[in-house]
DNA sequence: TCTTGACATAGAGTTTACTCTACATTGTAT
DNA sequence: ATACAATGTAGAGTAAACTCTATGTCAAGA
């Protein structure tokens, strides 16, 4: 299937302008009809979702150009993606460890306002 | 103990600049010395760690100002600091849950990535 | 034919959270 | 006494990632 870029936008969730700027970024690369008008393929919903997952785990639009134009010469560059995917795959376990770590001590300050509250209640 | 803006950036590792604009921001409000110089206490070092972790986990300043105003208020704001407190917590399962499956996804695009790169090296 | 509505480009504007600059004052070491 | 480092304020500048505006084109329906 095809899309224009208004279908496009519904199908991902990222807005007809957000679209035109990841292109102008050279994340992605729509086809053009005769009127220069895009087209998005299915293939560019699967590109599309991956780096809105790789946005999503904080990796900054510059790196993920740099993804793109290695995807964009194929097989060559297999090798220094997978380094690249593996290095983030650390940056995300790292993330996660923070954010429970985070937890944790969050539980504890609500643990402890929760004592105080029952403390004040009882004057 | 009681420190120079100097000795609290390095103690809580924020610049100088960051720390008049938490100030400006009402996010603290350290003591003036005579000649209008800023004097920070061990409270403040405890309170700047707080909002550190809440800027880690997500929390956007607005909302830690928010916080810090009814922290300001005193004990009476105790129930609605609490129910701050709770919310964030949720968001921050919510947070650590959606990496944990783009953590997964990733894992299965790595090994995607590792047959393809095995296949090509054999041909 | 006329008018929408979706699309096109170029470039300006927005938001968040800093970060830096310019310039004035003050405390400390020589 | 003087230089230098730390601090003060006000306001400008920066970076990232959008988001919007102005203006123009073009195909399809009333």
């Amino acid at each position: 299937m095809e899309y224009s870029i208004g279908e496009f936008s519904k199908l991902t969730n990222l807005g007809i302008h957000t679209l035109r700027y990841y292109e102008h970024e050279n994340l992605i690369t729509p086809k053009r009809n005769s009127n220069n008008r895009r087209y998005y393929s299915d293939k560019d919903l699967v590109w599309i979702e991956f780096i809105k997952r790789l946005k999503d785990t904080g990796m900054p639009i510059k790196q993920i150009q740099h993804y793109a134009k290695l995807r964009a010469e194929g097989d060559l560059s297999l090798n220094e993606r997978m380094k690249m995917l593996t290095m983030h795959r650390e940056s995300l376990n790292e993330q996660i460890k923070v954010l429970q770590k985070h937890l944790a001590k969050l539980d504890d300050k609500i643990d402890f306002y929760h004592h105080e509250i029952e403390r004040i209640a009882k004057e």
